[in-house]
DNA sequence: CGACACCTTGAAGAGGTTCAAGAAATGTGG
DNA sequence: CCACATTTCTTGAACCTCTTCAAGGTGTCG
């Protein structure tokens, strides 16, 4: 339970993009492309490396990579050969079939790593799409691999990196599988915000990166049930919502939402 | 698409049970509790090893480990240590809240790898429950970290594993997300029967180990609606269905039913 | 054989979808 | 900078799928 205090710099709707520098960045160009500089080498790397590890690290990353909005990082049958961590901008990463079914798997930002459906086939199995403009940090994985013989900390990193995918599935598939409609969206925004505070962003604004048919199949709902609920919670005056921005007024009531499991009627 | 020929061994309903040893074992007696005796390996370990790696291997496991019908191997919060080889007999897993919701997040048979859900946070984060007796394989995970850092292909395979389990995951969100109550219990069946025949089993007939119960909540389903969906798969000649012995008639219907995606109606 | 867990089936009801129309925002090109 | 096309979002009404509640049947195990 964390309480809902302002915008750390009491930010409007406006200015409370994600990929805003929140995260103080020094001049870019004085910025050597190495993760032992990056600001966010604590989110998408190991902690507690000593210098000479630290330079090796510096070894994993290729090259970055610019992505427009809309633009694909990688999509379904194409070769596997790096993952990517995320520098700037927002993600979602989808599963298509054949029969045209379509279902976003996550929403991915800053100092998330993504391309780990890959490794099994050395084929990428499902589509990353930037919803905004987005740059990554490449790190071929045989690299990877390599220097995680050499470097414990970096093997055991990346062992939890798919560990922790694993478990946030197992807590998708519990929103998909038992939830209803209310639930998902309040479980969605309480876990979107609070990854966006972890970033230094407000606890209790967020600025949708996107639409309202994105959001309804990552929840397994069509697009009118996410809005009408959203029209929901804004009568009930737990949020307030302007197109993609929505300001969260009573986290507390959206925990109950998730928590309670209230059966209908009691 | 493969073609569907009576099971390869004739067996009917009763002997169609995933653990019986339809895979040949030498006398058990005269096994040495390791990998590299084990008939197993191909789907639990790494596939073209040398001799001295399969040597080096044989110290990943531990101890063997019974586990009785409704038993836990492991349960949320408990320390993680190890990952689980299964041997022989069915597992489900599932993971539950405080407020009491449950979600089955998988079920798994010999040859499978469980517990990986554990190593992010050092804590297991779901339950197995056995759901016959069974014997799994205990590798104690500093054990496997160590080897794999000089065995590339252990590395290389503990990769593997976990990025399947990613991708596996991805196709329940598409299921739960994306489709009808049939469209589930087909996809879910197919899934079963062809992990089964990949171990040596009918293509057209399983004996399901788990309770309607357990089906819905893997499906996310409630337990009327998958009995009411079986009957109607045997309404409709697609299956015969004996409490929970099922022979699939018609498995190409099964597949349209999961891939051509029908509105309603048409 | 009796107790218990599991499964099936029916009928009523709720939650979410579908279809449709219009409003609001966004982007584009002149 | 404005007009227009497009995309996105909201809301209403009818419908459908799945759930809920209930009762009875079947199988299993001590």
């Amino acid at each position: 339970m964390f309480d809902v205090t302002p915008s750390p710099m009491g930010m409007g709707w406006r200015a409370e993009a994600t990929s805003d520098a929140k995260i103080p960045l020094m001049n870019p160009h004085a910025i050597k492309v190495a993760c032992s500089n990056c600001n966010l080498r604590e989110l998408c790397m190991p902690v507690g490396l000593n210098a000479g590890e630290l330079n090796r690290i510096d070894e994993i990353v290729a090259t970055r990579h610019q992505v427009k909005r809309g633009a694909t990082l990688f999509s379904n049958g194409e070769k596997f050969t790096s993952l990517y961590a995320i520098r700037t901008g927002f993600f979602k990463t989808c599963v298509t079939t054949e029969d045209g079914r379509d279902q976003v798997t996550g929403f991915q930002m800053a100092g998330e790593v993504i391309g780990l459906d890959g490794i099994v086939s050395d084929h990428h199995t499902c589509d990353a799409v930037a919803l905004e403009d987005a740059e990554v940090c490449v790190m071929p994985f045989d690299r990877i691999e390599e220097l995680s013989r050499e470097v414990t900390a970096l093997q055991r990193h990346m062992h939890k990196i798919m560990s922790r995918e694993i478990v946030r599935e197992h807590g998708v598939m519990l929103l998909l599988g038992s939830m209803r409609a209310e639930e998902r969206l309040a479980a969605f925004l309480l876990n979107l915000v609070q990854r966006l505070h972890a970033r230094g962003f407000s606890q209790s604004e967020l600025l949708l990166r996107m639409t309202r048919e994105e959001i309804g199949s990552y929840l397994g709902l069509k697009l009118e049930t996410v809005s009408r609920t959203f029209s929901k919670f804004v009568e009930d005056g737990i949020v307030e919502v302007k197109q993609r921005h929505v300001r969260i007024l009573n986290t507390d009531a959206l925990k109950l939402i998730v928590n309670n499991n209230q059966q209908p009627g009691q």
